[in-house]
DNA sequence: TCCGAGTTGCGTATCAGACGCATCTAGGAA
DNA sequence: TTCCTAGATGCGTCTGATACGCAACTCGGA
């Protein structure tokens, strides 16, 4: 796939994200203001699974009275409509993922890059038997941990 | 395994764990205190992955006089030193881990338990080629989520 | 036993995230 | 198209987690 292929098809699947936002919020009888689309907008457009912060300067740039309130009630409520899901198992500096599709990820220890990858053989991976005796299981994905390529060149 | 058994294996786990921090102090010439070696033996006998503030609440029961400060400071170098790793992408709520074995974790989404498992199978996965480019690779582990069966109960 | 580099704890600063409330607006009703 | 209100926004403020400077303290080698 080339460049310019590339780029097309990621503006596609962007658009077609947000379609099914905007079919989920009128579902679900939210409202959808101009920040929560351009909110989702720059999250469904990003694999890097920016924190709030990072969204809220993004969108800044386009809609510069956007307060990052906002920003963190969106990002919740786009959680609570099941249109983004959350990294790590916390709930402090949560990082948001707009892609849905069965993934992995790739986390540098150093920085914090997150990054997707795909991979079908992990997909399909078995998760033991005893696993559901701690509770039910909504998924089961790799993450992967290094230097990821710019930290290695600081060192 | 009896209920016995197991406890005293898991004993002489941390004991193990506590000679291997007393060794690498020596090697790295950090002083052990006695601050340090109660924030590490807390760390080392749970498999709950506190954050810091957990570890600080129980480490002070058995001396009043700690800080939270300490057991900030403590993580972070037994985490320099390679004795302790951390959980999710960010340095902000971080969860931490001095189980340095290959395992993986289960991850309740509601309430942001977490609990290891093993399993051979999956310590034997197999990262895809291109995840390489990203940067180096440390280790891989597998994370499912899901409703842990206190929150389920809970619902 | 003594001494100094390293460590601790306190006070305080900073930053992420959340909440109450007055103001504003999306979007259905007329 | 205009009107109206439930729901959303943004501001000020609060809380809670984490970090830092510094004076007092302590580990561990001489």
């Amino acid at each position: 796939m080339g460049e310019r292929a590339a780029h097309e098809a990621a503006r596609v699947e962007v658009e077609r994200r947000v379609a099914h936002l905007v079919a989920v919020a009128k579902e679900a009888g939210v409202k959808l203001t101009h920040q929560r689309l351009e909110i989702f907008r720059e999250l469904a457009s990003t694999e890097a699974h920016p924190d709030a912060d990072t969204i809220f300067r993004a969108v800044q740039q386009r809609m510069p009275t956007v307060s990052i309130d906002t920003v963190y009630r969106t990002l919740w409520m786009l959680h609570d409509l099941g249109l983004v899901t959350t990294l790590g198992p916390s709930r402090h500096a949560v990082r948001f993922d707009a892609n849905l599709a069965p993934h992995h990820h790739y986390v540098c220890v150093r920085c914090g890059l997150v990054r997707d990858f795909d991979s079908e053989a992990l997909n399909a991976l078995q998760v033991p038997d005893k696993v559901g005796q701690l509770g039910s299981i909504i998924d089961a994905h790799v993450e992967v941990r290094g230097l990821c390529a710019a930290c290695q060149g600081a060192e």
